[in-house]
DNA sequence: GCTATCCAATTGCATATGCAATTGGCAAGT
DNA sequence: ACTTGCCAATTGCATATGCAATTGGATAGC
């Protein structure tokens, strides 16, 4: 349970009060200052620092509980939550989660790693200069034996720690990511494409067969971390997502 | 404006008091009882009707305003809120928004339409009678005159009103729709497909060529309300989101 | 009829206060 | 050691109250 520095909460005057310090202690939790575990001050405390109710500041700490930023409990404190690994049918998920979760066997196969520069290619899609160190991975999970998707992965060495060591051979990288980097922002890409030669042979299907393509980019704070393109054979494979007017069920 | 049955208003006495109002008036947003626009009782009232203190009543107020269902603004009062029509990257979206987003140019033709009953797929793909009438339609949009969606959509008459007297001159049918129907939940499902023979011609494309094949089904209180499948070149169309690891950005 | 003004309804926000519920950790007893 | 029971810290919830801000609608004046 680490410790928190009261001092740290500052209003800005701007808003209700109860809003400055939502906001005040959210900036903290995104800014990695108060980082997952971090034990938030207790309403009394706040109180007397910054001058406000009991309610007020009871006010703002529920509404970020309600949004998942924190996680309160009677007697044990507030502390700061680790933030879910996925948030609905697009975000952030794992792969061998996603093949359990159909019933189905998972395993995979790191079919090859380099370490080394990035090509221009990938240099340029990810905004890397030519010297920074890369891995470039090429993964093929497979559901219940058969290729599930095929995964091509760029990891920037300074972005994470430990990448060096690490052969993949337990997790596969998407998992490991998750478990040794930060990331504050992502954006991915759904299209649809042909399979080519290599990865129609990997998949097992024809060439030219439609295939579904997920492209995802990563950063932390605005620094690159992975970049990533999942390809899944169309006829195989979809994504589905319920939802109503007012937000996903 | 719309009046209120006061009260319809009722707790069931399960947890909190501030959430029992607002599941209370959630349910009665959601169900339909108070449709979008219609005046939602004065805190003053509510407290009254429910015996809870006002601000136990703005509790339960402030938070279904958050969460978007109703618009509160002083004097004139508390309305239940018209849902947005589109929520994030996959959710509705009405094309020619999306074409007009891009700064291209929409147009849309509609190439076929046929009113009757549904083919043995559609009524079993949708769970309707085969006695149920709907129109089926087959509609082209295009962005700076070059194809760039085939809809096919499916529409059941029961559950809009207006649809015999409707040739989708002026409106295309999924924004038609938006403004002549309600639904309350809805399923969708990305895969990628080959283009067939009559589909490539229409999109001027290759037949075989990988598209993005988006299917929704949309029901309104477990009625079937319109399927449509939405067929895009692959090539030309991606779908992009950008988001952080507290939620979308 | 049109406009300027005022009033009152309604929500927004903050405080002060009290009690309930949960539970970590200490203390006492075995 | 190990268990039991109690205490106090902390959050959860509700009430009562007061004032501020906004604005629909009535009213007065032109």
């Amino acid at each position: 349970m680490t410790e928190t520095r009261l001092d740290a909460v500052k209003l800005d005057g701007a808003g209700p009060v109860y809003d400055q310090i939502r906001r005040a202690i959210r900036d903290l939790v995104v800014s990695g200052e108060w980082p997952p575990g971090t034990s938030v001050p207790p309403e009394h405390a706040l109180m007397e620092q910054l001058g406000a109710s009991r309610m007020t500041v009871h006010r703002a700490l529920v509404q970020l509980a309600r949004e998942g930023l924190i996680i309160r409990r009677r007697r044990s404190g507030t502390v700061v939550a680790t933030p879910p690994a996925s948030h609905a049918m697009l975000d952030i998920l794992s792969i061998p989660e996603e093949v359990r979760q159909l019933g189905q066997v998972y395993a995979y196969e790191v079919l090859t790693r380099t370490d080394g520069r990035p090509s221009p290619e990938v240099a340029e899609l990810f905004g890397l200069k030519r010297s920074d160190k890369v891995a470039h991975l090429l993964v093929l999970h497979r559901a219940d034996g058969k290729p599930h998707v095929l995964e091509e992965r760029v990891i920037h060495a300074a972005g994470v720690t430990g990448l060096a060591d690490e052969d993949f051979a337990e997790t596969p990288p998407g998992d490991w990511l998750l478990q040794h980097s930060l990331w504050s922002q992502a954006e991915h890409a759904i299209s649809a494409i042909g399979a080519g030669e290599e990865q129609a042979a990997l998949l097992d299907i024809a060439e030219g067969e439609p295939c579904l393509l997920v492209e995802r980019r990563t950063w932390n704070q605005s620094q690159p971390v992975t970049a990533v393109r999942l390809l899944y054979p169309g006829f195989r494979h979809r994504f589905v997502g319920r939802f109503g007017p007012y937000g996903a069920a």
